[in-house]
DNA sequence: AAATTCTCCTGAAGGC
DNA sequence: TGCCTTCAGGAGAATT
């Protein structure tokens, strides 16, 4: 599923396709998404300069003359650049084209969304509540240390909250919780101020590996091949559930929180 | 206020 | 071989 690493990729790949280009059109085969796309979207896109493209959260906004596209990619959701107007496959339910491509939007589950704000984005239901980006300073140990004051849930579903730190999927909130030496299930009022500075660290270390890998992949965006092919960073312990880790060799354990699976190493995390 | 449960949807996996 | 059932999974909404 796309995490933040994932759509921070996608951006780069298509915003400079897209950026002040005019939409031509927009065709929605299936509105029916997440939220039910806007009757009259394709109406209000066409003819619209994309001035600039950014990402918020996992969220990808397209700054356009009279409002802010807001695109979720949801559990599925992919987009990928095409040259030529090619047929359409069953879950490819949003075309949007501007002079020379056509951005394609694939999602079979249909989690994604796509919205449409005519106020600043910031101040969107959506966007509005949402905790501060996870590779900004705002994302700090003295952030995390205060906002977990009195919360007793654990602390990996604490930093997978969006209204705490935005955008740290389950891979990367395993892998942060990894590389500071701390359980999941440990209660998050009980983590010290100190491991919250390293806390702090390790996700914004595990989401910028990511990204750099993700790099690589860019010409995937405009391949004729089909979509992106996703990657995969150094994992130490996601998916690794009885094997054994890599730095003292225990076996690694599973445990669910919050129906999300939690693999740690019981002599390295406590 | 914080925590838990529900919800959307479909591909994939498991059972028989 | 194939049909039927179960369920993950991001994140907002509803509920406790």
């Amino acid at each position: 599923m796309p995490e933040l690493p994932e759509v921070e990729t996608t951006l780069s790949g298509i915003a400079p396709h897209l950026t002040n280009k005019t939409i031509t059109q927009v065709v929605i085969r299936q509105p029916k998404l997440r939220w039910p796309i806007l009757a009259n979207l394709a109406e209000i896109l066409t003819g619209q300069r994309i001035h600039a493209m950014m990402r918020r959260a996992k969220y990808i906004l397209f700054s356009c003359d009279s409002g802010t596209l807001i695109m979720h990619l949801g559990m599925s959701g992919r987009v990928r650049l095409l040259t030529s107007n090619t047929p359409p496959g069953k879950h490819d339910h949003l075309d949007l084209s501007v002079d020379g491509y056509l951005l394609r939007y694939t999602d079979p589950r249909r989690f994604g969304s796509f919205l449409w704000t005519e106020e600043p984005p910031d101040q969107h239901p959506l966007l509005m509540h949402i905790g501060p980006e996870p590779l900004s300073d705002e994302l700090n140990g003295e952030y995390l240390w205060k906002q977990s004051r009195k919360r007793k849930i654990p602390v990996k579903a604490f930093i997978m909250n969006s209204h705490v730190v935005a955008g740290v999927g389950n891979i990367y909130a395993n892998e942060a919780l990894y590389l500071a030496n701390i359980r999941p299930t440990r209660a998050a009022y009980r983590i010290t101020r100190q491991q919250y500075d390293k806390l702090s660290i390790t996700i914004k270390t595990v989401l910028k590996q990511a990204i750099a890998k993700g790099g690589t992949t860019l010409k995937d965006f405009l391949s004729s091949a089909g979509l992106p092919g996703y990657f995969q960073t150094v994992l130490n312990v996601y998916g690794r559930e009885g094997e054994l880790c890599f730095q003292c060799k225990t076996k690694l354990k599973s445990v669910f929180i919050t129906k999300r699976a939690s693999v740690y190493c019981p002599r390295c995390q406590k």
